[in-house]
DNA sequence: TTTGATGCAAACTTTTTGCAGGAAC
DNA sequence: GTTCCTGCAAAAAGTTTGCATCAAA
């Protein structure tokens, strides 16, 4: 589990500057399982500190991204972050627009095949499956 | 394979009416194996048939969704269409921007484990790998 | 004190919408 | 002739950028 004084730290020796905003937006993305838009984050993190603005959380989130610290993925035309960088499949809800996570292994398999067979240099993947959650797919029967 | 005159009389049928500019866009989508994105489309179609229009692109575009002619992935901010409604893999070239298809058998056992561990009723899946093709990939080495 | 980060506003990109005119039926 | 479709232009939504000010180091 990622700790926010590690990150802090991190992020301090390489010459990056620990603002306040910055350590509002990382503790709320540590604390979370969710997979927020900028603009979820943004409301969030200005309950805590008004004054953070929208720009400097796509700031902020341009510069974890970089570091590898945020997926991202983009469901329904709307780009969300997510803080578990491991290979995983996102389940998106059509309905609530809830995204779970859900480990599978056979996930390392399959990509290893895939590069075999196109020939590619496969960086990262994204897998979702995308449907009704256990709360709402009974709206839909 | 899905022809022209099959698709032209059963839209036909639903009392949807045959223009040219649907059928232009029909036509490409047909031939090509791209997964290209609503400006591209307007950019091609608008060569043989120069009054098309953007959003009569993206109208089109819908209308094709709603009948599951066409899937819908986002792939680095943008949204790209593809014809192939089955279940593949889609490998995306993070240099030159093309994407590939993969088909891959053990997809639908995945879907299935997850819809029974999660819960979720599964509509649909999105998957992707994101690397560099093998023409580009030399350059990264 | 120096330099990088912030916040505002404006710009940009992609997609959607309203509406008047035009084409398919 | 009726109704749906098109194309334009404007609006909307999400994201990026420029710049003066401010604060971390």
């Amino acid at each position: 589990m990622l700790q926010l004084e590690d990150l802090v730290s991190s992020l301090r020796e390489e010459g990056f500057r620990i603002t306040p905003q910055r350590v509002a937006i990382l503790e709320y993305l540590l604390r979370t399982d969710d997979h927020p838009s900028a603009e979820y984050i943004h409301q969030v993190v200005k309950k805590q500190y008004p004054m953070v603005s929208l720009s400097t959380v796509y700031k902020t989130l341009d510069l974890l991204k970089e570091k590898k610290l945020v997926g991202q993925i983009e469901v329904g035309g709307e780009t969300r972050f997510d803080a578990d960088t491991g290979a995983h499949i996102n389940l998106v809800c059509m309905n609530c627009g809830k995204i779970d996570d859900l480990d599978e292994n056979s996930l390392g398999e399959i990509q290893s095949r895939a590069a075999k067979k196109s020939k590619y240099m496969i960086v990262k993947g994204n897998f979702e499956l995308i449907g009704y959650c256990n709360d709402c797919k009974s709206k839909f029967n």
